[in-house]
RNA sequence: GCUCCCUUCGUCUAUCGGUUAGGACGCCAGGUUUUCAACCUGGAAAGAGGGGUUCGAUUCCCCUAGGGAGUG
C-alpha cells in the first residue's frame, strides 16, 4: 500500500489521516480479506470488519476454504479480536438466497451454466453490503480481491491484478463505476499470493495457513447438482445423450450435470476421439454431444453488459478488446458490436471452444491492465 | 444341417512363440481453479473355458461354449 506523496492522500486515496478515515473491510474469514483488515488497521485506519452470513449448512459443514458459514465467520472474528477492531456479522441468508442461489438453480434448469461468484459480488457484496458500509459512515469499503482500482481521467478504473495468476477480474467485471468509486482492493498490487501469506504471518493472523477457497461456497462436497435438486425437486430428470449425427449414444442423469464443452461424465467409451457436450436441449432433456471441432464458436451474444470504458458503450459501432469467455483462459482478440444499451455481439477473431450461456464474457483493453467490463453470454 | 472365419482391459482394438500384453475412448485420483468446465499428470483395468505341442504360449493344434459366406 503506497502513500501518494504528491497529493497528500492517504493510502486509500483520502486527503485526511488514516485515523479519520473509516473503512469497512468485507471479511470472508479467509487469508486475503483478513490481511487487508490487519494491514489497514496497522496503518492506523478506523477499520470496521463485516462478515456476511450467507448460508448455513449447520455446524456439520466444516468445509475447507469455504466462505461465510460458521467456521469462516469464527475465523474472521478471531482476526478482528487479534487486531483489535470492531467486527459485525450480518445475516444475509435471505438476500443471498434470492440474489444468488435461486438464479443459480434456475440457470442450470434452463440449460445454462451460471457463475454464482460474480452474482454474489454484483448483487450482495457490492450492493447491500456496500450500502451497509455507507450506513456505517465509512469512507470506503475494502475487500481482499486480487484486482486493482486506478484513478484515470474519467474516474476510477478497474485494472487487472498485478499477479496474472491471481487476477480475479473475471469475477468482478460487473462492478459499476459507482461501486468502484467506493471500493478499495489493497491486495491487487501484490506480485504473488505468497506475499499475502507472508503478511498474514507478519500480523500473526490465525488464518495464515488457511487453504484458498475453491468450489462454490454454498455447495458442500462439490455436488452442486444435489443442491439444485434439493431446491428444485425433480430437476435432474434423466434423458438421452444424442450424437450430432442423430444417434442416441447413451443416457444422462439430468441436463443440470452438464455444461457446453464438457468432456467427462458422459460415460461413452470405445471411440477413438473424445466426445464433448455441444448443446443442451432442456425441453427434450437431451445432451447433444460431438467432436471437439464442433465447439468452435466465433459469435457470442451477451446481455447485461457492464461497460467500463471512458466513452459510452453505444458511442461506437465497435470496440476492439481482449475477451475472456471462461475464467481460466487468456483474453483473446475480439470485436464488440453494441446492439443496445446493455447488449452486444462479441466476435472472436479466433474461434474459441466451449462457450456456454450463463458464463461471463469479460472485456479487456487490447493493451495494458485495464478491464473494460463484460457481459453475460446468452447463447453458446 | 456339412465346409470356412471370429472370441484380448468397461468399450474399440494392437501384439504373426519369449513383451512389465501396447493404445484410444471411458472410469478413478491428483494438479489447476473463488463458477461450471477445459487442460495437465498419474492410476486401476484384459487374452471365453478345457486339453495338448514346445524349454517357453495371447500367439500353433484339438475339444466345449457365444457372432459372419456356400448346401439340401
Amino acid at each position: 500500500m503506497s502513500l501518494d506523496h504528491t497529493t497528500q492522500l492517504n493510502s486509500l486515496g483520502f486527503a485526511k489521516s488514516p485515523a479519520e478515515t473509516r473503512v469497512v473491510v468485507a471479511m470472508s474469514g479467509g487469508v486475503d480479506s483478513s490481511v487487508v483488515a490487519a494491514e489497514l488497521k496497522s496503518q492506523g485506519y478506523d477499520v470496521v470488519g463485516v462478515t456476511l452470513q450467507l448460508y448455513d449448512h449447520g455446524a456439520a459443514l466444516a468445509k475447507k476454504g469455504a466462505c461465510c458459514a460458521g467456521r469462516d465467520i469464527h475465523d474472521a472474528r478471531r482476526v478482528a479480536e487479534e487486531m483489535n477492531f470492531p467486527h459485525y456479522v450480518l445475516d444475509y441468508e435471505n438476500t443471498f438466497r434470492e440474489a444468488v442461489i435461486d438464479e443459480f438453480a434456475d440457470s442450470y434448469l434452463a440449460g445454462a451454466t451460471p457463475v454464482p461468484c460474480i452474482r454474489c459480488n454484483e448483487r450482495v457484496k457490492f450492493k447491500d453490503l456496500l450500502e451497509t458500509a455507507k450506513d456505517l459512515d465509512a469512507d470506503c469499503m475494502a475487500t481482499g480481491h486480487y484486482i486493482q482500482r486506478a484513478i484515470g481521467p474519467a474516474g476510477a478504473e478497474l485494472h487487472r491484478a498485478a499477479d496474472p495468476v491471481r487476477d480475479q477480474s473475471y469475477f468482478l467485471f460487473s462492478t459499476t463505476p459507482e461501486q468502484l468509486d467506493f471500493l478499495r482492493f489493497p491486495l491487487g498490487h501484490l506480485s504473488s499470493k505468497a506475499q499475502t501469506r507472508e503478511l498474514a504471518i507478519k500480523y500473526g493472523l490465525p488464518v495464515a495457513d488457511k487453504p484458498d477457497s475453491q468450489d462454490i461456497c454454498f455447495v458442500p462436497n462439490g455436488d452442486y447438482a444435489a443442491v439444485i435438486e434439493k431446491l428444485r425437486p425433480g430437476a435432474a430428470d434423466p434423458g438421452e445423450i444424442v450424437h450430432v449425427d442423430g444417434r442416441v449414444v447413451g443416457e444422462h442423469r439430468g441436463v443440470i450435470h452438464y455444461t457446453i464443452g464438457q468432456r467427462r461424465g458422459l460415460g461413452i467409451g470405445g471411440l477413438s476421439e473424445p466426445l464433448y457436450v455441444v448443446k443442451l436441449d432442456v425441453d427434450a432433456r437431451r445432451v447433444i454431444v460431438g467432436p471437439k471441432e464442433l465447439l468452435a464458436t466465433r459469435r457470442v451474444p451477451v446481455k447485461e453488459v457492464n461497460w467500463l470504458g471512458d466513452s459510452p458503450f453505444e458511442s461506437a459501432d465497435e470496440w476492439v478488446v481482449g475477451a475472456k469467455v471462461r475464467s481460466t483462459r487468456p483474453p483473446r482478440e475480439a470485436i464488440i458490436r453494441p446492439t443496445g444499451p446493455t447488449t452486444a455481439e462479441v466476435e472472436l477473431v479466433v474461434a474459441e471452444e466451449g462457450i456456454s450461456p450463463g458464463q461471463a464474457c469479460v472485456f479487456y483493453a487490447p493493451e495494458g491492465p485495464r478491464v473494460l467490463g463484460g457481459g453475460w453470454i446468452t447463447r453458446g
